[in-house]
RNA sequence: UGGGGGAUCGUUCAAUGGUAGGACAACGGACUCUGACUCCGUGAAUCGAGGUUCAACUCCUCGUCCCCCAGCCA
């Protein structure tokens, strides 16, 4: 059962298995599970859970459960289930016949719990909510014992079965653990299992008023599963003592070790739950899965593919250290991704005409494009050209900067796959002086190559040919916020949305190649970045592109630089 | 502050008493019909003070700073 290969562990969780193997421990087994509460939509932090999770599995040749952590009715709903089942299977992982939700243990819990209770480790606590938490003690004082610990155990019994029968209101009565109100660990003092909540389940409707709490419910779920290695985050560092008293006081046969490794914290985003649910529900994006959210459903929408998310994860690691990664390590994944995979082909997002005056009017050629240069095996299209194209508006300019070399009055550039041409004339706006026509003339010899005299051209641009483009809208994503970290802000987070987060392109013009272009594909504009044809959004003959992630710019940074 | 965790290049992960290394980011260069890609190179870190040792990121002592816990959320 354990693996044989000698790679060593490439993280401390790892670690602990192998130790765990070799001491045979769990009889060399290994199980995970990924335990969401369908209360929301997964993000990229969760990939890294999940990842983490069905990664060891595979790897140690167990098997990784997925479970639905559904023991709060307020919040959770199908609909979350579904995208959450959509999205680890998008990632691309296996749970087989292994969807298993808290929710179908509801009766076993139960059980479990008159246990605990006839053991004398329970009570039913009439003391209300408020009572509780003064009685709770605080970080430096202990806490002070419930009046009603001492009940009876046929009192206890009788009271738990009518709390279940919803003889009481909300609230009247809950069930606790009878631990130590002194302990130092205030997880310890006394910890609420069971609570009193007529809400209606999105599985069990209103089979059940009473629900059990996390702590309760988590590890045993976990030792119905046999899981062997429960991991989870570092805020559940406190509750790891009372996951081993509960397993301890029902002397369960099967005891997992809860491990807890760092979240995941991203750098110009938020990955907590509770703060996008804000911005679906104050409506700064246009919903869970707007191509700007961190979650799974956003990037997928962005065209984000899951062989980079998975490879983001591996390269993160794990570790119990607090951490705030820099985006661009994302950003470069989904580069390295799409640099093999994605056609170019050429699109010119804000448009400038140019009318190339030695180009004979009505007159069409091709130029046979490579769709990725250094795969000819991914093969290659024919791009129409003619008497009048559309440039970048930014790859024109009346005075060049410094270190410009692209196009400018007098100057040559060579059009990609095409011909050299220089700029003999500009046309501007009578009102507002802006450029809306530029004229060249093109040489025709080099067509195939350099020009014979020698003369160097450093410049190349993307083109399109004006009648033979095709429109299209873009929109171009940028992170969501300004700043590194807008958590650690102590005002309003959304303060520091970036407000130029999206802007939509509606005048673009695409070569001709893409009108038959399938939704969900992938490509290269050259020069520009990734973009995706947006399956939700794109029609027949109508063309909606997502921007992925722009290529990098080293051009911006020298502009820049000039600059100052 | 009672308890639980954590401190290594700008960021992140490694080094498990024996040359502090990788990745991302930054910077410089080569190449280039993508200012992309690729390649080459540069700078950059052990929280502090003591101690043990031939040798300390690692072990010991004392500090400092950061995170988590006072939901009938997970």
């Amino acid at each position: 059962m354990a693996q044989t290969n000698s790679s060593p562990p490439s993280d401390f969780i790892r670690e602990m298995i192998e130790e765990h193997i070799r001491s045979n421990r769990f009889q060399g087994r290994v199980a995970t599970r990924f335990p969401p509460e369908p209360n929301g939509y997964l993000h990229v932090g969760h990939a890294k859970s999940i990842c983490l999770n069905f990664g060891i599995a595979a790897q140690y040749k167990g098997a990784c459960n997925l479970r639905m952590d559904d023991t709060d009715p307020s919040g959770e709903s199908l609909e979350y289930v579904e995208s959450i089942i959509n999205d680890v299977r998008w990632l691309g992982f296996d749970w087989e016949d292994r969807l298993f939700y808290a929710s179908d243990y509801f009766e076993q819990l139960y059980q479990f719990a008159v246990q605990l209770i006839e053991t004398g480790k329970a009570y039913v606590c009439s003391l209300s909510a408020d009572e509780i938490r003064e009685q709770r003690g605080t970080l430096t004082e202990p806490g002070k014992e419930s009046p009603y610990r001492n009940r009876s155990i046929e009192e206890n019994l009788a009271l738990f079965a009518q709390m279940r029968a919803g003889k009481f209101e909300d609230g009247a009565h809950v069930l606790r653990a009878k631990i130590d109100m002194v302990s130092p660990n205030i997880t310890m003092r006394d910890p609420v299992f069971y609570r009193i909540k007529r809400a209606t389940h999105y599985r069990t409707g209103t089979q059940w008023c009473i629900y059990p709490m996390y702590d309760f419910a988590h590890c045993l779920s976990d030792s119905i599963e046999k899981i062997t290695h429960s991991i989870c985050t570092l805020e559940f560092e406190n509750n790891r003592p009372l996951y081993d008293w509960i397993l301890d006081q029902l002397n369960v046969d099967y005891h997992p070790q809860q491990i807890e490794f760092a979240r995941l914290n991203l750098s110009y985003t938020i990955l907590s739950k509770r703060r996008l649910i804000e911005l679906v529900g104050r409506e700064h994006v246009t919903g869970w899965d707007d191509p700007r959210m961190p979650t799974i459903a956003g990037m997928r929408g962005r065209g984000y593919t899951p062989e980079a998310i998975r490879n983001f994860c591996a390269r993160i690691g794990v570790a119990k250290n607090d951490n705030l990664v820099d985006i661009s390590l994302l950003e470069h994944c989904v580069r390295e991704d799409l640099n093999e995979r994605a056609p170019r082909v050429m699109g010119v997002l804000r448009p400038l005409r140019v009318v190339i005056d030695n180009y004979p009017e009505g007159q069409v050629e091709e130029f046979e494009c490579p769709n990725r240069p250094q795969n000819p095996g991914m093969g290659s299209r024919m791009v129409p050209f003619s008497r009048v194209l559309y440039i970048e508006q930014e790859d024109f300019h009346e005075n060049p900067p410094k270190k410009y070399y692209r196009l400018g009055p007098g100057r040559e550039v060579r059009l990609r796959y095409s011909f050299i041409i220089k700029c003999v004339n500009m046309v501007k706006d009578k009102q507002t002086g802006e450029i809306v026509e530029v004229h060249c003339t093109y040489d025709p010899e080099t067509r195939n190559g350099p020009p014979s005299d020698g003369r160097k051209v450093e410049g190349v641009i993307h083109w399109v040919s004006a009648n033979h483009s095709v429109p299209a809208e873009v929109r171009l994503y940028d992170r969501l916020f300004q700043i590194a970290d807008p958590m650690a802000k102590e005002d309003d987070f959304t303060k520091y949305l970036n407000p130029r987060s999206l802007e939509t392109l509606t005048s673009c013009r695409v070569e001709s190649s893409l009108a038959g272009a399938l939704p969900g594909s992938r490509f290269q504009f050259e020069r520009l970045g990734y973009f995706y044809l947006d399956p939700k959004d794109s029609s027949p003959g109508k063309l909606v592109f997502n921007r992925i992630v722009p290529l990098r710019d080293s051009w911006a940074k020298v502009a820049s630089q000039e600059k100052k």
